[in-house]
DNA sequence: GGTGCGGCTGCAG
DNA sequence: GCTGCAGCCGCAC
């Protein structure tokens, strides 16, 4: 059966807030010294390919939010922001703090990938 | 309700 | 390994 719309009054937006909330607890569940990129979280989040949506929500982050959004890079390993920017070099600095190594402004994705069931963490 | 855009991704050169 | 191009999904005009 179809629920009635008027039944829940936040129709406008929920669904976005739930993708939201699915995108913060996956992100949440990064372990520490662990990478994983947009198109994986996005994946599991359940948002299947929406990689640059979630690129987008977390540039969106407040900066006083305690979500690990430094965990997230690029597939290819490289942070997809920039090394000048502020952000990008507080990313690169919180990584190397959780003991991930880069090596020419690339970490090693087989070494400190992350994926949900992944036993290292 | 259609169009454009995005912190991406994968493939080819 | 880097650059260029097309595809994808969801959000903001």
């Amino acid at each position: 059966m179809k629920q009635d719309a008027h039944a829940s009054e936040s129709h406008s937006s929920d669904t976005g807030e739930i993708r939201r909330q699915a995108l913060y607890l996956a992100l949440a569940a990064i372990p520490l010294g662990k990478v994983t990129s947009y198109g994986e979280l996005a994946d599991i989040a359940g948002l299947g390919r929406a990689a640059r949506w979630v690129g987008r929500e977390l540039s969106r982050l407040p900066d006083g939010s305690k979500l690990p959004w430094h965990r997230v890079v690029s597939a290819s390993g490289r942070p997809s922001l920039a090394a000048g920017t502020l952000s990008g070099t507080e990313q690169r600095a919180r990584l190397r703090a959780e003991g991930v190594t880069f090596r020419n402004d690339r970490l090693d994705m087989r070494l400190h990938g992350w994926r949900p069931g992944d036993r290292s963490g």
